[in-house]
DNA sequence: TCTTTATGGTGAG
DNA sequence: TCACCCTAAAGAT
């Protein structure tokens, strides 16, 4: 469940079942770590965060341990009896009162105290965190026409974990549909209301997904699919994943094309390139 | 049992 | 832009 919504809802769960209780058992299946086991161990649980797609439980004494599930981590929490039914590997554990939080098959895992944090490569060069930070559709407007942002592919811009943290490779391609923006374009080339409309779909998009736990497509149209019997796979998206298919709005099919080496998905249809082809720029 | 793909990220050139 | 790292699941053989 990488996207930052999801991580979001996976911090939810382990904070209600382990924050402000002391973690009489902790943990860490690497080597490197083990000596914080002891260390952590009869320490409060202060506080469960996110940044982006990162994590990090916060105990008593200023360490943190950070986690990042990249593609394949998954957290679990539990009666602190049970464990769950899976072949994957155990990463971290925290037990604390009646429950533990697990988890699995992340690789990402480090113990920071606070200065590490602020020096940390991947935390300390984050953008603002749409649902931690809540930043207006007026301050990301902005943003989007300040240097180096402006000048970058929309597709790729998204993806950056600098200027906004938390999207990733679905809500890219679902935040750019629902403001009828081709991926390609650039903010210098956006009217000041498309530009809006961008930064107005980020925030509510990102909302959305972490209230539906990762559907992005409209909730009525979402319910209406459901009803009708489909999975959940088939109601959860407007273009991502659904390349040739038609699309939900036109019927037109739904474009493919690898940027930056992954897939991004539009409907060249609701999604028109700049009315103007301007001529290529060297890079 | 193999190959491929993935909602992620890094570093070299 | 590309190769590569990470791990798991799905699909092909």
């Amino acid at each position: 469940m990488p996207e930052g919504p999801e991580i979001r809802r996976a911090a939810d769960r382990v904070a209600a079942a382990i924050e402000g209780l002391v973690a009489d058992e902790v943990f860490f299946a690497f080597d490197r770590l083990k000596p914080f086991e002891e260390q952590l161990s009869g320490r409060t649980v202060e506080k469960v965060t996110t940044r982006g797609k990162g994590m990090l439980t916060r105990f008593a004494g200023g360490l943190s341990v950070y986690t990042h599930n990249q593609l394949y981590g998954r957290w679990y929490v539990m009666r602190r009896d049970r464990l769950p039914k899976t072949r994957r590997q155990l990463r971290f554990a925290v037990s604390a009162g009646e429950r533990r939080a697990l988890l699995y098959s992340a690789s990402d895992i480090e113990v920071l105290d606070a200065e590490a944090e602020r020096h940390h490569p991947f935390l300390s060069r984050l953008g603002p965190d749409i649902l931690s930070q809540a930043p207006s559709v007026k301050e990301l407007a902005n943003r989007l026409t300040e240097p180096p942002f402006r000048g970058r592919q929309l597709a790729a811009l998204l993806l950056d974990q600098g200027f906004v943290a938390g999207l990733g490779n679905y809500l890219r391609a679902e935040i750019l549909f629902e403001a009828r923006i081709h991926p390609r374009r650039r903010a210098i080339d956006c009217s000041n209301e498309e530009l809006q409309r961008l930064a107005d779909r980020t925030i509510a998009l990102t909302r959305r997904t972490y209230r539906t736990r990762g559907i992005t497509l409209s909730p009525s149209l979402a319910a209406e699919l459901k009803a009708a019997g489909a999975p959940r796979s088939a109601y959860r998206f407007w273009v991502y994943g659904r390349g040739e298919k038609p699309c939900r709005v036109c019927e037109r099919p739904i474009a493919v094309e690898p940027t930056g080496g992954r897939k991004c998905f539009w409907c060249p249809a609701c999604q028109p390139a700049a009315s103007v082809e301007r001529p290529k720029r060297r890079a």
